[in-house]
Formats: C-alpha cells, sequence, structure tokens
DNA sequence: ATGAGGATCCTCT
DNA sequence: GAGGATCCTCATA
C-alpha cells in the first residue's frame, strides 16, 4: 500500500512511479505498465486546466484517490490523483497487464482476442476493473476500499521508456507518458486532434 | 499492418 | 451546441 505523502507529488514523477504497481478491485488485479502525466494551471491538455469544476473536482483533492471520467459517450477512464490537497494533479493510468481475476475480465471485457487486449488501453483497462463514475472519488489507500493501489514486486527490475502523450490535441511534444519497455499492452501513438467523420 | 469511420452522451462554453 | 485523455470493425495491402 503507497503513503499518500509519497502520491502528494508532481505528476510527471508520480507517473514514472506508477508503472509497476497494481490496482485491485475485490476480483480483478491489474499492473500498471503504460501512465500519463496530467498537470494543474499550466497543462493545456489536462481537464484540471480550466479550474474546478463538479467533473474534475477530485484532481484537487488529497493525492491517492481515484478520478474517474466519462468520454466519448461510452468509455471510462481512470486516474490516481497526485499533489497536495488545494492542488490538481493526476496520473492516467493508460495500460496494465491483468495478474488476477482473468476469467472475470474477459467477461467484462469480450471484445477483447488476446489476454493481452484486456487492459491495453485507458477505457479497457476501467473497463475491465469494473470502474465507472461510482468508483470516482474512491480512495486507494485504505485497507477497507473496495479499489486498492499497491507497490509492485520488489524484485522486478524494468526499463522505462517516454514519449508524447496520447489522443491530446494541444502540448503534444512534452514526453509526459510513460510505459515499461517491452510490454504488448502498450499503446502505439496516436496524436490528438479533430476527428473527421462526426455527423 | 495501417487507416478510415461510426458509435454515443456528458460536460463545459 | 460542440467536442472529446477511446474502442471496435471493416477495408485494403
Amino acid at each position: 500500500m503507497f503513503e499518500r505523502e509519497e502520491l502528494a507529488i508532481d505528476p510527471v514523477a508520480a507517473a514514472r512511479m506508477l508503472l509497476g504497481s497494481v490496482l485491485r478491485t475485490d476480483q480483478v488485479a491489474v499492473r500498471i505498465v503504460e501512465t500519463e502525466a496530467y498537470r494543474g494551471a499550466d497543462d493545456p491538455a489536462s481537464h484540471s486546466y480550466r479550474g474546478k469544476t463538479k467533473r474534475n473536482a477530485v484532481m484537487w483533492g488529497p493525492a491517492g484517490h481515484l478520478y474517474v471520467y466519462f468520454t466519448y459517450g461510452m468509455h471510462f477512464c481512470a486516474n490516481v490523483v497526485t499533489m497536495t490537497d488545494g492542488e490538481a494533479g493526476a496520473v492516467l493510468l493508460r495500460a496494465g497487464e491483468v495478474i488476477e481475476g482473468e476469467e472475470l475480465a474477459r467477461k467484462r471485457r469480450p471484445a477483447a482476442k488476446r489476454d493481452r487486449d484486456l487492459a491495453s488501453g485507458p477505457a479497457k483497462l476501467t473497463s475491465a476493473l469494473g470502474l465507472d463514475t461510482e468508483a470516482n472519488g474512491a480512495d486507494l489507500l485504505r485497507t477497507s476500499s473496495p479499489i486498492r493501489l499497491e507497490h509492485g514486486d520488489d524484485g522486478e527490475a524494468f526499463t522505462i521508456g517516454s514519449g508524447p502523450r496520447v489522443g491530446i490535441s494541444v502540448a503534444q511534444t512534452l514526453p509526459w507518458r510513460f510505459w515499461i519497455e517491452g510490454k504488448p499492452q502498450v499503446s502505439t501513438f496516436r496524436a490528438g486532434g479533430k476527428r473527421s467523420g462526426r455527423r
């Protein structure tokens, strides 16, 4: 289990630190292999950029809570809140490998053809864990919590890669995406921007 | 392997 | 009203 002060730091540092950690619900556990940092006031790609709103309120709260938001009319994405109470920061959990509860994860992700597709994207990961807006604001650092964040295996060494964030249309040069090298679940880069086919 | 297009609705402007 | 921190299917190669 993480200490709250460990996470009350800049999201860029937290994004690196969270690689290899484990997010666990009652049934399913996922090891995080890809993350992205979203900062408060100075990051135009962050939900927090234009100030506190009803949706993003937990980003301003104390570290170690879960920020879940709904997007694209059908998907949920999950973040770990960082920074101290009163300052906005979050780490988007972009991908993971299911290490426990694969059977249930597969039921929640019927479209996944292979095991590595169960949580190989932010909305897939969130869905594999069964999270939605009800989980928004959950404290990840209490043993009694239904959703918990744990340290990974100490002995496990890995190399960290970094690059631009995915799916955003501003601040695209910042290398605020981090991943564990060699993991098949890591996203291939897609730039954001206007979608063409809207109607 | 890569790319286009559609699905679908909440949130903020 | 516009536009997403996305995913999936289908087409083409």
